[in-house]
DNA sequence: GTGAAAGCGCTAACAC
DNA sequence: GTGTTAGCGCTTTCAC
């Protein structure tokens, strides 16, 4: 019933390898010819079947990129960077989303087994470091966003450690000394890195490390309302908070506001992604930018160069960041 | 160099059709064939190849979902659904974004032409009528979110008018007479059925409609700040906006606060699809529900209940809404 | 410049 | 219960 190379081939008067040939333009195909079979094409409503095509030359051209969810907007400009750099190569990405699963993880990348794309992208994930290095060995895959400790795999990731220095030393800078953080206790080396760059930032400003200025919960909205209550309960409060990302900056934020503080003076809030929420928010919230579009497209990039190369060089790329500065950050000012 | 079920069988000592059996459970088997297969593939670590697999069986077992972006977090339960419903009958969701273009949808429509996927489902598209409905009768595709108008396809959406509707009664109940709406002049039959809604409170409240309290813009946070420019430029400015997305109801309260406005006391703003921004915000925001996991997996049942069918039941399904009341929404107070 | 034919990995009809 | 084999739609080598 469907329409194939061959009733092409045959509508056109050619055999079904010319057509091949004008439909890949991989040879020198003889005008008359090349009109014939597009005309038959055309006629018949032909369109090539990809599963015959890919399974004889045993590639598909296309790279599956696993997200977590899709709740966070954070992966949006990351997308568009990927499916960019990917289209300019003649690969199309597939997008699935894994919701932090271990197993999800493991189906989605089982197409990779199957055959049904040539390499997979991982946005975050929860496999552990000698999974990722084997899967590493036997399939091009990349890591974006959430670097993997020891994982020998291509990384792409923005300055983590860095962006959260610059944020907290510029707190620093406008008079603040007593600075919290809302990180997270899941592992997550972003997390950790941006500890390290807080910590930096304090050392090199001769700040002493509290340990209870540092809260630990998840990256659920709602720890940013507890993180202010823990803060909030010590006898020596912080004037300035830093938090790995907008999503809990705006949840202390919000917290704070209900609680009757002015913030950016009462208390500054610092965020970390800049997200579409952190703009829309009122105040609107000083972040650290990631340079999401380019860490998409970078990832893309060197894995075809992988792929198209036949190699593994399994980079570590850090991406600069950006603070942006709002209205949630204001100078320290002694109550 | 890789492995086949060819080599699976020579390892096992049993003929290819045998290999394919077990792996497939499609016919009985001896249990000791079976257990000499299943120790050859995992001696060699075979997986199938899907590329013969879905050419020999023309199916793939994967169903596209096109979406405009990852954007509006929106999205995230519907997918969630989706993906529920899809792997229960044993299929996958594949994702992809078009950045609401009509060039690039085409091109991932493409993937049903190649047979890479079995079934589509567009998450509100640029295409025509005549485009879905040709499509959808070489097809299987649906449309989800989104309704066209005169496409004979299998459509779920919310209850678009009724939300509306509810929302802005709701708001006539609390004393409100002069209610603005934030609706978008794009070419969407979601924001014309919630008018469709603004407008029937109206009518059944006994309030004349104006229409200078209809601002049409597109869904852009920006054009929230404009209808509120607008609204309060009029020599009698409403006293409750309602709009037709939670980002304009954002963007509404953030330029009314600016502005020196108490959101839910000098003016209420209710918004519509309930997305976590929507509570997130301070005030937190009065809108209207979608119920976006079921919408997702009602889709994907009538979809592959469609596949399994051979049928093309196009039907058109409205899913409940559902009031959730915040702090930007409060009584009428005349100033 | 063109065609014949092999074969990618798999499933399923058929024969035993 | 098992094996042989045709063939899904395509690309590509090889011979002409």
């Amino acid at each position: 019933m469907n329409v194939t190379i061959k009733d092409v081939a045959k509508a056109a008067g050619v055999s079904v390898a010319t057509v091949s040939r004008v439909l890949n333009n991989s040879a020198a195909v003889s005008a008359s010819a090349a009109e014939n079979v597009n005309n038959a094409i055309r006629e018949l409503g032909y369109s090539p079947n990809f599963l015959g095509r890919n399974l004889r030359k045993c590639e598909t051209n296309v790279i599956l990129a696993i997200i977590p969810s899709t709740e966070q907007t954070f992966y949006s400009d990351i997308i568009r960077g990927m499916q960019n750099a990917a289209s300019e190569s003649g690969y199309d990405i597939l997008l699935s989303t894994s919701n932090s699963s271990h197993n999800v993880e493991m189906r989605l990348l089982n197409m990779l087994f199957n055959r049904t794309v040539d390499a997979a992208i991982l946005l975050g994930t929860q496999l552990d470091v000698k999974t990722l290095t084997d899967l590493n060995k036997q399939h091009y895959i990349a890591l974006c966003c959430e670097r993997v400790d020891g994982a020998d795999v291509l990384t792409v990731t923005v300055d983590d450690k860095g962006g959260a220095f610059a944020a907290v030393d510029k707190l620093i800078k406008m008079g603040h000394r007593k600075i919290g953080m809302v990180s997270t206790s899941v592992n997550s080396l972003s997390s950790y890195d941006r500890e390290q760059g807080y910590k930096k930032a304090l050392e090199e400003n001769g700040i002493n490390l509290r340990e209870e200025y540092i809260y630990r919960g998840t990256y659920d909205f709602k720890h940013g309302v507890k993180a202010f209550e823990h803060f909030m309960g010590l006898p020596e409060p912080p004037s300035a908070i830093f938090c790995i990302s907008d999503i809990l900056a705006a949840s202390v934020v919000k917290k704070a506001i209900s609680e009757g503080y002015s913030v950016g003076n009462d208390i500054s809030v610092c965020g970390f992604d800049n997200i579409l929420l952190s703009w829309m928010y009122t105040p609107g919230i000083t972040t650290v930018e990631q340079p999401c579009y380019d860490i998409g497209r970078t990832v893309v990039e060197e894995l075809i160069s992988n792929i198209n190369n036949g190699t593994k060089s399994n980079k570590k790329i850090m991406l600069p960041y950006k603070i942006i500065e709002r209205e949630s950050v204001g100078q320290y000012n002694a109550q």
